[in-house]
DNA sequence: TAGATTTTGTTATGATATAACAAGTCAAAC
DNA sequence: GTTTGACTTGTTATATCATAACAAAATCTA
């Protein structure tokens, strides 16, 4: 199996890695939806861009509700309309994605580029990492095609261990 | 692409064709279920039976609560729980998915073989087909494997238009 | 600035799912 | 055939996730 992926390599850590600033994730996709906004005559208002900055603060997928909170604590509105239209608004922009096994949200690395969201996501950590993998993306699509069926969104969420909860669980052992 | 997977062509069909019945799918996943429970000591109760008809008798994914409606016409319990133990059993023996974008829940017509539930769901029709593709679950794995990541579950859901929705769309047009 | 459009505030409700503990059922062990 | 223990169900309450509907405010356009 090939990994040329575009953006694969570029994204592919888990947020809780101290190999990198989190906070160079946070500026960048900031900027980038800034530029998003921007081009498509979006308004990215307070609340909204609020809302993305703490979406990336949270190094796992983080509820509606858990960010309804965080956004009140700052003295926005609490009520839920609030935190479920800038969400969509953000869903719609592309800038994050919707995690549906989990009802949970996640920054979007690469939101300027066309694609599906596909995730790895750790059962004992609950970490997320999204990875690109247009070999699958084609299959799938040729698949579908068989059955006379036209794709429109995927919806590709794996579970299971990660590398290093794997390490964790086999030191546990020995 | 091959397509030459194990049960892909057993029940790859719309629950809605009319050149099937619908009644022997019914029966012989009941028939299956009676089996795998007394193989695995498992206790196949009125309700959980019950419920397991029931979402076979939909056409499409039953949401939990459709469900607990319908049960609570036939005089069992009609508390939440009741509904949510039926799923909790049947999900775990296998027989039945859950499809987490519907959050509804979906017949599994084969049960006795060990598989992960793939699936095409038209947007427009609602209805889900469930495929069986070795190729991807293979890919899968080994991508998953390549970010050290030990693969154990798969979400695998695929939205757009079947092929009888997109025939009345251009005949729509026409 | 007037009028149209978009965004936000507010209240209420709908939809999905689980916690906790009591009571009932069933089958094996005695 | 009763006891015992495991499993299953009943019941009440609550947690969690999401949207409807309409009013008010902010922003844009002309
Ligand atoms: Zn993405
Ligand atoms: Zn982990
Ligand atoms: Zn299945
Ligand atoms: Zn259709």
């Amino acid at each position: 199996m090939k990994t040329t992926e575009p953006h694969q390599s570029e994204h592919e850590h888990e947020h809780q890695s101290s190999s990198h600033n989190h906070n160079d994730c946070i500026d960048s996709a900031l900027a980038t939806a800034e530029t998003l906004c921007v081009q498509q005559g979006q308004r990215l208002t307070k609340v909204r861009r609020r809302a993305l900055e703490l979406i990336w603060e949270s190094h796992r997928p983080l509820g509606a509700y858990q960010l309804l909170a965080k956004l009140a604590e700052e003295g926005f509105n609490s009520a839920p309309p609030t935190v479920y239209r800038a969400l969509d608004f953000l869903l719609a922009a592309g800038l994050i994605h919707k995690v549906e096994s989990m009802n949970a949200y996640l920054g979007c690395a690469h939101a300027d580029k066309a694609h599906k969201g596909y995730f790895l996501i750790c059962d004992d950590c609950h970490n997320v990492m999204e990875f690109d993998y247009q070999d699958i993306h084609t299959a799938l699509i040729a698949k579908a095609a068989q059955q006379g069926f036209e794709l429109r969104a995927e919806t590709i969420e794996l579970t299971g261990l990660c590398s290093k909860c794997k390490s964790k669980a086999a030191g546990a052992i020995a």
